[in-house]
RNA sequence: GGGGGUGUAGCUCAAUUGGUUAGAGCAUCGGAUUGUCGAUCCGAAGGUUGCGGGUUCGAGCCCCGUCACCCUCGCCA
């Protein structure tokens, strides 16, 4: 079937390899036919050697050689022979020898590949994800996947030198409410019941601490029925951490020295610490959103008191209790009308009503005309005139301004102007290019609220339910829930939420009033969580945790946008597998086993 | 569910205001070629313009519907 097997890989051999006899294995990646004389690039993971056919050491091969296409599946036995100096190829790292063949065995032919297995040529992703076994024998992608699993090992080493246990969960757990929806399989032993595919491995991991294990990780999949994104998918990895006797700084530490350990030991990269920690009421007011981006500054800054409220747009938000703030862009006062109506087609398409753009420029009036603010410096644009001169001094001083600035101002309820100024600032970000690729900014977003209000005025736990509020709000909780911090704790990279986690309840009382605060009946969390709640019974630990996302750190680790390239078989945004067509319909008789009707479809 | 973008040869793209037989590069096939490494040269083949309607003398282009992929809002405790 097959004889020659490799004795070297297409990336090892050397000059100081020349004059051995070897043999190679692996897909032909390129031929070039000189008539007599013809050379294969042999391709693995490891590399790429050049093979020579020549009449001079093996005339009865070059016929069969001439004949190789593209990815076939070849072996060839030859001898490594040093090149000439004029013939060295110094872009691959074996182009200082060739293997001069004096056999040739062709393993596996193969058909036309649907699009070329090189990084040359561009590929629509959708070609790429329905061939996928053809996309991941590209070099870029074997890259991706190899820095993946180099990031798994060094999360590993870390962990286990830190003395965490590495322990599994199960997947296939009981229906939990709350949260994202999961994945259900139906039970074919208990008619009309079902398991859920786990979204996290929450409860256990705090079962552990009960148990006493102490120091868990666990690099988990994760299953989540929402809708994809760029960063997200049905199914994920998670490094999931949990520990006992912690505070919130322990957590952080040993996630932070995990991150540290993988960046330089994978990337190469120095990432100073400790990181920065920003509130999230800081968080939310200077940058717009809870994951902010700190490469680069463009802070928010607010001009609610200081606004004309003779102009309306400002005036009936600010009688409505609402705020005016604004972005500057440096330098951007030339820019044109088209230009900004882009922003402002961009900011109505995130909820804004409106963006009023001012320009900064230098005075062609004297000083004392009207919104003349000084010799060097007046505003422009049609909201210009409302600015009486403390007013515009006003903004001038908060943007931060100078003449050729442009300034971009939003006014709105509070949490809407800020989530559209957060996102209009990472728009400039990209437009601008303010931001060098290659840099790792992170930071910790801490003090997040414990709860938050539903669209229909519900109150829901804004990290989860099992978080512990802070110390100074146990008073509190029932009187006040709205201003209740908790001691959860985001970490956040490039403006991408890494992970997040939190210190937990870790007595029966307090979980049983915050699970009466979200409006959950005694009688309904004894059915669902009544487990965790005895467990609290008998003796709970103090504990805390973390989950990191995976792809998304091997995501921005390469320096990549989106995380199906670091995933080998992702789903596309519309949830299937375009190579095998999942998800896919299942007999009538898989049905009744399983006690399932289909209906509507 | 909403908004935006894309869809033309196997792949990546082009095609003036709606107007001749829809073009190019790469890949493929045939031929030439003894030092290339994105080989080169000569030649050939390759099309339901995503799909279905409509407007028009005439549609890749305009209109309506639909499908797929990507980005995004909602959603993701």
């Amino acid at each position: 079937m097959w004889k020659l097997k490799r004795t070297q890989t297409c990336g090892e051999l050397r000059a100081e390899h020349a004059g051995k006899s070897v043999v190679l294995n692996g897909w032909v990646d390129a031929r070039r036919n000189f008539g007599n004389l013809i050379f294969i690039d042999l391709r693995d993971r490891y590399g790429r050697t050049q093979v020579l056919f020549s009449p001079d050491r093996a005339a009865a091969l070059v016929e069969q050689a001439s004949k190789l296409g593209k990815e076939w599946v070849v072996a060839v036995r030859g001898v490594v022979r040093k090149r000439d100096a004029d013939t060295v190829n110094a872009k691959i790292p074996t182009g200082e020898i060739e293997v001069d063949a004096v056999d040739l065995e062709i393993v596996n032919e193969a058909k036309t590949t649907p699009f070329e297995v090189t990084e040359r040529i561009n590929v629509a992703e959708e070609m790429r994800l329905q061939h996928r076994y053809l996309d991941l024998r590209r070099p870029t992608m074997q890259r991706n996947i190899l820095t993946r699993s180099k990031i798994v090992h060094a999360m590993r080493e870390h962990m286990d030198a830190q003395g965490f246990l590495d322990i599994e969960t199960p997947y296939m757990v009981k229906f939990t409410p709350g949260g994202a929806r999961n994945f259900l399989c139906p039970s074919r032993l208990y008619p009309g019941r079902f398991f859920a595919l786990a979204e996290s491995p929450q409860i256990f991991k705090q079962l552990f601490m009960v148990s006493g294990l102490d120091k868990y990780y666990q690099i988990a999949r994760c299953f989540r029925d929402e809708d994809l994104r760029a960063d997200r998918q049905l199914e994920f990895t998670q490094l999931d951490i949990e520990m006992s006797f912690v505070q919130r700084e322990d957590v952080m530490n040993v996630i932070e020295g995990c991150v540290v350990h993988v960046w330089k030991k994978v990337g190469g990269v120095e990432v100073p610490r400790p990181f920065p920690v920003i509130t999230y009421e800081e968080s939310e007011r200077l940058y717009g959103t809870d994951k902010p981006d700190l490469r680069f500054g463009m802070k928010i800054w607010d001009l609610t008191d200081a606004a004309p409220r003779e102009f309306k747009v400002f005036g009936s938000v600010i009688e409505a209790g609402g705020v005016v703030r604004g972005l500057t862009a440096t330098g951007c006062a030339s820019w044109s009308r088209k230009q900004t109506d882009e922003l402002e087609t961009y900011v109505k398409g995130i909820g804004a009503k409106g963006l009023v753009t001012l320009k900064v420029e230098q005075p062609q009036a004297p000083p004392g005309s009207l919104g003349v603010l000084s010799a060097d410096c007046v505003l422009a644009g049609s909201a210009a005139k409302f600015f009486a001169p403390p007013q515009a001094k006003a903004i001038i001083e908060r943007a931060g301004a100078k003449p050729g600035d442009l300034l971009l101002l939003v006014a709105d309820a509070e949490e809407k102007a800020a989530s559209v100024l957060g996102g209009l600032r990472l728009l400039l970000r990209d437009k601008l290019g303010l931001v060098k690729p290659g840099t790792f900014q992170f930071c910790w977003v801490v003090d997040f609220p414990m709860f938050e209000v539903g669209e229909d005025g519900s109150v829901g736990a804004k990290h989860h339910p099992f978080t512990s509020p802070k110390d100074e709000f146990l008073d509190v909780l029932e009187k006040e829930p709205m201003k209740v911090k908790a001691k959860a704790y985001d970490l956040v990279l490039n403006g991408v939420e890494l992970g997040g986690g939190s210190i937990r309840i870790h007595r029966r009382d307090v979980q049983q009033r915050i699970f009466k605060l979200l409006g959950l009946t005694e009688e309904y969390t004894r059915d669902r969580f009544g487990f965790l709640l005895d467990a609290f019974e008998y003796g709970a630990p103090p504990h805390g945790g973390i989950a990191l996302g995976l792809d998304r750190v091997a995501m921005l680790l390469l320096g990549l946008d989106n995380i199906r390239d670091v995933i080998t078989f992702p789903k596309t945004q519309s949830t299937v597998c375009l190579m095998t067509g999942a998800p896919g319909t299942v007999t009538e008789k898989q049905l009744k086993e399983l006690h399932v009707r289909v209906v509507d479809g």
